[in-house]
DNA sequence: GTTAGCACTCACAAGTCCGGAGTGCTAGTG
DNA sequence: CACTAGCACTCCGGACTTGTGAGTGCTAAC
């Protein structure tokens, strides 16, 4: 019973400084939540909260105010995610339906997601690493350049220059397009580095050069991780909180410049698939310790793929941003589904 | 003489303005620049580049700023263009030489044109419409869907999904491949629609909404304008000026998110291959008053390509942003060149 | 366990004051 | 005629003071 108050008292703390921005007191608490005593009560479970590190007062004598602790407990015992309202999922759905293509379907679920959270968006590209070869191809393009085109079964499209040092000759390159094609068709790019270590060797000693940058030049578009791209939208609702947590937009501005930075957002697998939420200095990045990241796993085909999310104060809605990332997720996994 | 002067002193107030971002007075003028005269005459000139609307004062008896008309006479009569340092030259040439295809170079010039000037920066793609065709590929991805796969002389390579309505034959596939690939290969981007429109007549009745579909696919393909897309970095430096000129931060993120609102910032083509710069409400983008945008054409051998530029505070070191700005172009039409 | 009452603490806003930087004007000088 | 020196005036901005009110912790009573 006891505390079962005072956790509804965290929550209408954590409630009212998300709305307000500014330290709540016992007084202004108890008008706002039918909380059925009177302040002088509140103010003994506000000081036993405050002793075991939930909230904190800026100064002696003003309001509180939730620590990370606080949130923390907040997000993980009180808050009934919201579901989203029917015209928003609607919105969703047909606002991801018209993207053509990968590239499109990126760009479009960050704008998406911030649009409906106010909030940075972040949005990783999926991890390709169960592609296989659908075709590729070797056009020359010049006496000493070529370009190699790779196309994946899921319909993905990987290209890549090469430049050679001597001339190319057309019908050594065609030949090895030709058996190329043949040994990697259909193929899933994890067996490529072994099909490839055996390849050259059908060459004779004067394509080697050729063969071997080719060779070379595959070998690291299958094993590049495409996985490690991260698209960034909404930076504007970062000025938003101009006043609220003032000289830090610099610092995160520059944060998310980073492509190395947003990767460490989105954070390492979660095991499941349920929404990850890291508060303030849990991050594990330098100078956004006054931010929390709402992330996502949004999985192709039943297998995790992906991360999404949102970045924003500790102050955020979470109870908001965890249905959105959560809903715009499943959208996405759905859609690269179909595609 | 007299008039001379007045443009000397013009020049130090905005020198001195952009140095401390503080209004200029008349004594701490002759003190900073040996101008050989005492502060009452300065005041008198001063009196009168504020009647012409060059400076204005914030305040009855503050000191004076420079109005963007004053800003204007600055860059157009008095600032010599300061050349970069060789060091800086040295890296401008290293860090883009190492870049390995176009979206590469987009994203290295951006960072580094950022990274340089200390502002936001802007590069468009450069305009394709010279473009020929050097290859064209179609692949069936399952039985209603399929890619193509466009590769233009200039390494460019342009993807498209398409959706079938009617299940896909290999071989009409491959037979619509092979004599769409006789027709168009080699042939300039601007000729392709002409070719187009007297190329399904050669398919009998069955295959025509196959050929319709892929025929409307490429043209839509080579008619993209791909120099419609811009890409932007380094807003962190936005937050730079959190006192300077306070709350205009979100608008100008606002805007700068819109792709549109970044093309019509970077303008449409000076005729000449110089330096544009656009001052305040010169800018013909709403939310943007109180910025400057300095931009250049690139050129891709000799013909003018596409836009950079910078975007930051009226109150900006022009003579270091024209002169970093002119020769980000230079090197980058260079760069793109060579490819 | 809860409440009412009370003395105490501070942040913050409003008010006041003052210095100094800057101005325009006028009279004087080469 | 251009420049300068001096002067009276303006007014922003920082420092200082004050008062108020929200909020607290504590104690005693219910």
């Amino acid at each position: 019973m006891l505390e079962d108050r005072r956790l509804a008292v965290l929550r209408a703390i954590v409630e009212d400084y998300v709305a307000t921005h500014e330290p709540v007191g016992s007084k202004a608490l108890v008008e706002r939540h039918h909380l059925g005593v009177s302040p002088a009560t509140i103010r003994n479970d506000m000081a036993a909260l405050e002793d075991e590190g939930y909230i904190a007062q800026p100064h002696t004598s003003a309001g509180r105010v939730p620590t990370d602790l606080g949130y923390r407990l907040f997000v993980d015992r009180l808050s009934g995610v919201k579901p989203l309202s029917s015209p928003e999922r609607r919105a969703i759905s047909e606002f991801l339906d018209s993207s053509v293509d990968l590239d499109d379907v990126m760009v479009r679920t960050v704008r998406l997601l911030a649009q409906i959270t106010k909030q940075v968006a972040l949005v990783q590209y999926p991890s390709l690493s169960r592609s296989s070869v659908r075709h590729i191809e070797l056009i020359a393009l010049s006496t000493t350049r070529l370009i190699m085109v790779l196309i994946t079964d899921s319909g993905r499209v990987e290209q890549r220059t090469i430049e050679c040092l001597g001339p190319i000759s057309e019908v050594a390159l065609g030949d090895i397009r030709a058996r190329l094609l043949v040994a990697v068709s259909g193929q899933p790019f994890s067996s490529i580095p072994e099909i490839l270590s055996a390849f050259s060797g059908q060459f004779p000693e004067e394509m080697q050069p050729l063969v071997t940058i080719i060779q070379a030049t595959l070998l690291d578009a299958v094993t590049e991780r495409i996985d490690e791209r991260v698209v960034l939208g909404g930076t504007a609702h970062l000025a938003r909180y101009g006043e609220a947590f003032p000289l830090s937009i610099q610092p995160v501005l520059e944060a998310l410049e980073e492509q190395v930075v947003l990767l460490r957002l989105l954070g390492e697998a979660s095991t499941n698939n349920m929404v990850t939420v890291r508060i303030g200095h849990e991050n594990p990045v330098e100078g956004m310790e006054s931010t929390s990241v709402v992330t996502a796993r949004y999985g192709i085909a039943h297998s995790a793929a992906a991360s999404l999310g949102v970045v924003g104060p500790t102050h955020m809605d979470y109870a908001g941003n965890i249905a959105a990332v959560q809903a715009v997720a499943q959208y996405v996994g759905r859609i690269l589904d179909e595609q």
